[in-house]
DNA sequence: GCCAACGTTGGC
DNA sequence: GCCAACGTTGGC
């Protein structure tokens, strides 16, 4: 089982939102980089949820992989905000997990703290210097050494 | 294949 | 709202 951080802005989807919908197509990620992560993943896979672009970014809580990637429907809704002319269904460029609400944290680990294990934690992307990535890998341990804070 | 211009992300 | 950092695009 692999670990991973998704980042998501409260102010358009929280983790409040996945816990009422229970489980939620990832659309929307327009990078190559966070796409190729999400092939990477297998259902079962833990997954923390982080609130980004926010007064307190940090990690909320704790999501699951609901389904292997397949393609992302947006890429195709010519009135969507993540509409790609370039994709077809014979050959999307975009793809997307479901992402299933396990539980919130009891507290937020604010980026912050984060920053201050990072010794402890190794290379990590999220603390990498001008990261962007909205989907990244979290190792078992740095998984395990940021669960710890809660 | 280089690289400038542009757009986006995301912390502050 | 600012701006650093980065990815993508497109001209050459």
């Amino acid at each position: 089982m692999k670990h991973w951080l998704m980042k998501s802005e409260p102010d358009t989807f929280s983790i409040d939102d996945l816990a009422k919908v229970g489980t939620e197509p990832w659309s929307g990620v327009r990078n190559f980089q966070a796409r190729n992560f999400m092939r990477q993943m297998a259902v079962g896979d833990k997954v923390f949820f982080y609130h980004s672009s926010c007064a307190v970014p940090g990690v909320v809580g704790i999501a699951t992989v609901a389904s292997e990637a397949h393609p992302d429907p947006t890429q195709f809704q010519r009135k969507s905000d993540y509409f790609d002319e370039k994709s077809t269904r014979e050959q999307p460029r975009w793809d997307l997990v479901d992402v299933a609400f396990e539980r919130k944290l009891r507290r937020t680990i604010t980026l912050d703290e984060i920053r201050q294990h990072d010794d402890d934690l190794g290379d990590f992307a999220l603390t990498r210097r001008g990261n962007r990535l909205s989907v990244m890998p979290v190792t078992a341990a740095q998984w395990k050494r940021i669960l710890a804070l809660e």
